[in-house]
RNA sequence: GCCCCCGUAGCUCAGUCCGGAUCAGAGCAGCGGACUUCUAUUCCGAAGGUCGGAGGUUCGAAUCCUCCCGGGGGCGCCA
């Protein structure tokens, strides 16, 4: 039982004791900042002071007085501070049972959650034109969809991941002219595809063979491969075309009819998408017949709608101006547009020997994602991308980066991991195996160090939850170097084994390092970052 | 002109959604220390701040509201 649950529940009971009603809906506990503030601390003497009647440092002393006369467990003292806090201050039995905890449900049990059971979630993300390569860029994107579908499936939900392809349209054409036109000997048109990969791509062109549907499939080929490279699965690939074979798209403009959501005017028809929140009316169909993009991606988002029942789509900041009409769209199909969730990343830049490059696909100076992993390693490529909020933009540095020395954090929290294995190793060499848990006596994990990682640990959960709600893995980065970080200070400071180390706090040492092993593989998993058994320094070799 | 994101230590960023406690955090850079040890890709210390600015709300604001300044992105019968 987490400790907040049996803080709570005393509170509740004294509170009831006190007379105050009606109780509080909600008790929070948190962890004061400053430590000379104890271990939990609430405020709910300041929040129910009101319907105490009372004010909130004599509510508080009231409290205090009536837990100091039975405390709950763990708790050695309760004092009152400052405008009417409740501050505890526990026994470290709380943090021992924290790492039981831990140890008993493992890396598939713990810090998992049950807030999604029974809602299926799809996450559409990357959903690049299969026109080129993905650049440097869309790993932002690939990455955050993919940690964010983790998040979601450690928190109960059914995750699809789904591509959504724009396999038709004027950009599609436009590629399969530069390839045909390149491949003929003739200027690409204007407009059309300049990069590299379109000289590599009509080179390899069979003669004869269809440009639009050969580079189509050239190019979904290479965007699979770099993104199997990163790790990150699609279970679906929806194609744009394959809606207008089935109908699908004019079934959604029929739909949008009968909710007299659409107009006609200047020969072409419109969407009242003013109606619900966006600046103005959208074309869905031009005066010369075409489709715009929005009339088929109006009918996907029906189309998934029908899968599942949470949304969520990953764009880019150059998209967050299609954000209202989709939503607008969605709601003229009589769908709650909450139920259809955009997260923008802000845009990535590219360093490479402190020159900034451009990515543009169109003029085709690019540096593609396939080059990115190569030159700095799948780990190294998702936990930086991964690193800040992607609300901020990001400059990735490949030079940085690649580089395996300090300034790189993935090789901070990986060598942390490696260290554990290591201890592992090194003990059952020595054969000394981890008894039982409930042979064990934790209660001599008492250093600060011992301490500060388990407290840690005891926030994973709550940092996974919060995480998938506010739909930031940067938060999982967070919260895993910081756990690294403690462990480094741990191992520096308390040996695990060897002269002077008691067989029992050997022991108890041996549990928290796995607990601390258990926390990290949770957090890299959900970053998709590997936990490597050993990492060497290259000039040191292999053993 | 309108919309979105950002502005916190020299640099790069957490913290802001949901306001709390006269220490606002981390990494890197720079300075000074620690290996006869389970991996020094590590650890410890000192230093470094008008939280872009101004008002407002509040017992209390980096956090909420308004305006302004600066940086980035978007505003098509392109996708």
């Amino acid at each position: 039982m987490d400790v907040r649950d049996i803080l709570t529940e005393s509170l509740r009971s004294a509170l009831g004791d006190l007379g105050v009603d009606p109780l509080p809906t909600g008790i929070t506990i948190e962890r004061p900042a400053n430590p000379e503030h104890g271990d939990w601390s609430t405020n709910v003497a300041l929040t129910s002071a009101k319907a105490a009647g009372r004010n909130p440092r004599e509510l508080g002393m009231a409290l205090a007085g009536v837990l100091e006369a039975s405390p709950p467990m763990h708790v050695t003292a309760v004092e009152v501070a400052g405008p009417g806090f409740v501050n505890f201050r526990l026994a470290n039995s709380w943090l021992h049972d924290v790492l039981v905890d831990v140890v008993s449900a493992g890396s598939d049990g713990w810090a998992t959650h049950t807030v999604g059971t029974g809602l299926s979630v799809m996450v559409e993300f990357v959903s690049a034109n299969p026109t080129g390569p993905l650049h440097a860029g869309h790993g932002r994107g690939a990455c955050y969809g993919d940690s964010l579908a983790r998040l979601y499936q450690r928190c109960g939900h059914e995750v699809t991941r789904e591509f959504y392809i724009n396999d038709r349209g004027a950009q599609m054409q436009l590629f399969a002219d530069s390839l045909a036109a390149v491949a003929g000997g003739t200027d690409i048109p204007e407009g059309g595809y300049h990069g590299h990969y379109i000289r590599e791509w009509a080179a390899e062109m069979p003669e004869g063979a269809d440009p639009l549907e050969w580079g189509y499939e050239r190019a979904l080929a290479d965007q699979r491969r770099v993104l199997e490279s990163l790790d990150i699965h699609f279970d679906s690939w929806f194609s744009e075309r394959s809606m207008i074979d089935s109908g699908a798209v004019e079934e959604a403009m029929s739909d949008l009819r009968s909710q007299d959501a659409v107009y006609e005017d200047d020969g072409a028809i419109w969407l009242r998408s003013s109606d619900h929140g966006d600046d103005k009316d959208r074309v869905l169909v031009k005066s010369d017949t075409e489709f715009t993009y929005l009339l088929p991606d109006v009918a996907y988002h029906r189309d998934k709608f029908q899968r599942a029942d949470r949304l969520v789509n990953v764009w880019g900041a150059d998209h967050h101006g299609y954000v209202a009409r989709m939503h607008s769209a969605m709601q003229a199909l009589g769908h709650d547009p909450s139920e259809l969730q955009v997260a923008i990343t802000q845009m990535v830049s590219l360093q490479r020997g402190g020159e900034e490059v451009r990515l543009s696909k169109r003029t085709g100076e690019m540096v593609e994602l396939a080059e990115v992993v190569d030159e700095v390693g799948t780990d190294a490529a998702r936990f930086t991308y991964l690193l800040l909020s992607v609300d901020s933009q990001q400059t990735f540095d490949l030079d940085l980066v690649a580089s395996q020395v300090n300034e790189n954090p993935v090789f901070y929290v990986q060598y942390a991991h490696a260290r554990i294995d290591s201890i592992v190793r090194r003990a059952a060499e020595a054969g000394m195996e981890r008894t039982p848990l409930d042979e064990v006596d934790l209660s001599l994990l008492g250093h600060q160090r011992e301490l500060a990682l388990l407290r840690a640990l005891h926030e994973l959960p709550d940092t996974v939850l919060r995480a998938c709600r506010e739909r930031a893995p940067h938060q999982v980065t967070t919260w895993v170097r910081e756990l690294a970080a403690s462990f480094h200070g741990f191992y520096h400071d308390c040996r695990v084994m060897g002269d002077g180390i008691d067989e029992g706090l050997s022991q108890a040492r041996l549990w928290l390092v796995e607990g601390v092993r258990i926390g990290l593989v949770v957090a890299l998993d959900l970053l998709g970052v590997t936990a490597p058994e050993e990492m060497w320094r290259e000039e040191d070799g292999v053993g």
